[in-house]
DNA sequence: ACCTGAACACCGTTCAAGT
DNA sequence: ACCTGAACACCGTTCAAGT
């Protein structure tokens, strides 16, 4: 009943923050939908395209952030972190596209800082593998390490340190204006 | 004959050099050895284990550098990157053990040039962080965007940035000592 | 102890054929 | 134009049964 475009990536959307990628298959998207395999071939290329296309639709909304480069990897973060293992899925959707929404906003960002252009492209490929790295070792220990009991841990050994702790540290560091 | 988990992992090591990830299945795996895909699961418990003992294999060489910290992490990049798609691979490996080799060697040596041990932990985890998101986004890149012709580049566009220039960038920035 | 055969519940993609 | 049915060539994992 009405396939289309928007049905199906609507859909992919659905099943990734519900249960996460590695549930998001051709065939499981056309039992959703109630339509034979092959059916979603008539509209979309491929699965990898269609991955790229949701991945695209998470992160239109950065392209509305009014803030500055801090404040757009912070909302990078908020947008990523709930499909829950959605970084490998960006770190293709990045190397498929460089000027994906954080990476395609971050320049002219960083040069109302005061930065170089030139620094600026280096910085922003830089500050994009830095994130894409920490999200997805963030959702990474998510999945695989669930619940961990706080009692449990060795009271010596070095604590599991915030994800987001990092993550800003991280960016602290990268952002910080140039010398 | 004679299956054992050397000869398991030897030969994941070898299907993962020559035709990357995708290509390491259990079944293609027990197709190589000749073996009922079954045999493998009486020496490993899984694939996902599996995966995890080869990374743990790949990266046994660093704990023989004697480098400092940057020394490590670009001969880090020298081990992985001729595994094609190995990056994701480490994403996981790193999240279920953030001891992995040069993460545990890491905060000796930031400590060794001049950090304090606390910040010298944090670093490491950013380092890592970064280190990770930049060698799968340079092997995606290799992979899905194969032999552009150097002729056929925009003249005035961003020439794409050498991937070592990026992670050397990165690093310098990240490890450069405390003010 | 170590392995086979067969099964279970899946994949992505293609394509003739139907409406 | 849009979809089905069926096929092709795969997956990871389990487990009774064999040696």
């Amino acid at each position: 009943m009405a396939l289309s475009l928007e049905l199906i990536t609507a859909t992919a959307r659905s099943l990734l923050s519900q249960y996460g990628l590695q549930d998001v298959s051709m065939r499981r998207l056309a039992r959703e939908l109630d339509v034979a395999p092959g059916a979603l071939y008539y509209h979309v290329p491929s699965k990898q395209e269609l991955l790229r296309t949701v991945a695209q639709e998470i992160l239109d909304p950065l392209l509305d952030e009014p803030g500055d480069a801090l404040a757009l990897m912070l909302r990078f973060r908020l947008l990523v972190l709930p499909l829950r293992d959605a970084g490998d899925l960006l770190l293709l959707a990045y190397a498929l596209d460089t000027t994906l929404p954080p990476a395609q906003l971050l320049p002219q960002r960083l040069r109302e800082a005061g930065w170089a252009p030139a620094e600026a492209e280096q910085t922003t490929a830089v500050v994009m593998r830095f994130a894409l790295g920490a999200l997805a070792t963030e959702q990474n220990q998510a999945l695989l390490q669930p619940a961990q009991p706080v009692t449990g841990r060795a009271p010596g050994a070095p604590q599991a340190m915030a994800a987001e702790r990092i993550y800003r540290h991280g960016l602290q560091r990268l952002l910080a204006p140039p010398r």
